[in-house]
DNA sequence: CCAAAATTGAGGTACGTGCCTCATGACTTA
DNA sequence: TAAGTCATGAGGCACGTACCTCAATTTTGG
């Protein structure tokens, strides 16, 4: 009750007088408009460093003649994650403009590092202020990020990071971490020890190599009683899936239990009940969506790791904001958890 | 690209001139503000709905003299889980403070009801504008909430919800699939079945008996061969938490788990070091703390089900917001998801 | 019907920033 | 030295709302 009252917002006023230059000044070193010589800025600069005057993001969104534009780049497909992602997207369009942020989302063909690298291309600065995309790893598409950002667009990865490019934040998961959960519930599922087959879309993919380690880490650490079969590799297809786990369970009768670390899901619970197994083996999967659901349901899915898509949503959103507007240079945002949903905590 | 330029932001200009009165008259039904006939205020109401006009948040926030004022009540004593939502509020601080919302915490004698409702009697709507309280059901509180909202201070319950009073909004996981849950895992553990005890702090809190009431439904329903001890009241303290245990250890030497829906954890987890049966136990706490963090490295501890109590501050200082300054009557937020943490995914 | 009270309108300032124009002064270059 | 370029200052309008004052109008009560 005694000096919160007296304390002011500190705003560009004070970081003019603090600096002995004008508004207009301050104004044009805030906002990286030319015509200030490198020794004012500086001054500037150090004025907004001792006052810890950070620019108040409503009233500069407010100020601006136009909303802040953030373009998701999403990939189509048959993968239902993806279209999980772009689903949170469209539910937070309309709270995001209140806010003054127009959100849209792009659906670039799976894989097609072409598309998306030409998609970054034909950004235009004028209307677009932040990139969000999901992608492999690929130089092609490094180079668009690269040219983005010279061009004053600042592009984040979501879901799977790029590393070595000028992307400006990563939100995404800690998929080794995955690994070793799905890894540490089986172990205690199967007291007895037994054979878990492990699937996976493409090796080639850093998310699903990185759920391998973390699973292969942990078996070999604390569950020496499991016997690993695989990887095999399912492409992420629910057809190819299908039938490689029809195979699987044909081969090895008395298979406990299996580790889906890619998509496919609805293919794998279509094999599990063709072959009436559905519940006698264990089976872990990722990503919270339609058929992975149904497995839970009935029993042929015992447990589900989400990466939460909403979640990743809303800090991207968050961290758009503070990225384009915001002073500093690094972004702080809510770490993503691992979702662990079982038929009982379905929301 | 065609007419999203076009579109513009409604404002209380339209309104005004949609309902035929002035600024002042708008300004006056907005805000509550007397000397407006009712007639008249429904002639307003009727132009904002068909506008499907919203008070711009942001805006109104800066025009305001003061900021946004949110107090949280919040149990005191040896709960660690109080502790960590105590300490989310003051992370969230500063940032909040950006968007002109100013936080404030108050530490209440753990089950002090009578505590509580003074808190919230002294509560003046000239500097508080939301109340956000941690409580267990009772009739001085009931009373206290509908005279806080009386005043014109919003309430929110938070964790444990209210039934029957003025609150607000809640904000809080749904425990009954908490325990759910917790059922189910254990089922999943025990293959073999077993006997497994159950441990509460208190069956009167509400959040425990739900709990309870989950984890019976799937263990009767789904694995009839586990048996049930219990429940035992640890009173959601360590020491108590402890002998009990210690006991429980020594009677039932092939005990197989044990679900703690209380807290108390840091007994729990010396007592089963104590006897040296850490590990050979399937163990079920709640609330990522210390002592439960580190229950889940030592192996104490298998399973973690928490709350997140940073989602849940970081929704309800959303809800505030939008209930403080909001023109809708019913606030939506991101439902709090039940954190499923084992060694393996500690963030 | 008249005075008092209640209701409504008109218009201003403020919040903190973005963006624009115009003027001034200093410095460079032919 | 004259003409040009560059750096900076001064100031204003805008965004959408809150909150204030003062006058004008309508309604109410006796």
């Amino acid at each position: 009750m005694s000096d919160e009252a007296a304390r002011r917002r500190v705003t560009v006023h004070d970081v003019a007088r603090a600096a002995g230059v004008s508004l207009a000044t301050v104004d044009r070193v805030l906002n990286g408009r030319p015509g200030v010589r490198a020794a004012t800025a500086e001054k500037v600069e150090e004025a907004i460093q001792s006052l810890g005057f950070s620019r108040d993001v409503n009233a500069s969104l407010m100020a601006r003649a136009r909303d802040l534009n953030v373009v998701f780049f999403i990939p189509d497909g048959s993968n239902e994650f993806m279209d999980s992602l772009a689903e949170a997207v469209t539910r937070r369009a309309s709270q995001a403009l209140a806010d003054r942020m127009y959100l849209s989302t792009r659906r670039i063909r799976a894989l097609d590092t072409g598309a998306l690298a030409a998609g970054l291309d034909a950004l235009n600065p004028h209307d677009c202020d932040c990139a969000v995309i999901v992608t492999s790893e690929d130089p092609s598409i490094l180079a668009a990020v690269d040219s983005a950002t010279r061009r004053g667009i600042a592009v984040m990865t979501l879901v799977s990071d790029l590393p070595g490019s000028n992307r400006r934040h990563f939100i995404g998961v800690d998929n080794v971490a995955a690994g070793r959960t799905a890894a540490s519930l089986l172990g205690r599922f199967l007291p007895q020890g037994g054979a878990v087959a492990v699937i996976a879309g493409s090796l080639h993919l850093r998310d699903h190599s990185e759920r391998l380690e973390g699973f292969r880490q942990i078996l070999s650490a604390d569950f020496s009683t499991i016997e690993l079969l695989g990887p095999l590799e399912g492409h992420d297809e629910s057809l190819a899936t299908e039938a490689l786990v029809a195979k699987l369970l044909a081969d090895h009768p008395n298979l406990s239990g299996i580790y889906n670390l890619g998509a496919g899901n609805a293919g794998l619970v279509s094999a599990l009940h063709a072959s009436g197994s559905a519940g006698r083996l264990r089976v872990i999967a990722h990503e919270l969506t339609e058929p992975t659901r149904e497995g839970l349901r009935g029993g042929a899915i015992d447990v589900v790791l989400d990466q939460n898509p909403d979640g990743e949503i809303r800090e991207a959103i968050a961290a758009a904001r503070s990225l384009v507007l915001g002073t500093a240079r690094h972004v702080a945002t809510d770490p993503i958890e691992i979702g662990i949903f079982l038929r009982d905590n379905l929301r």
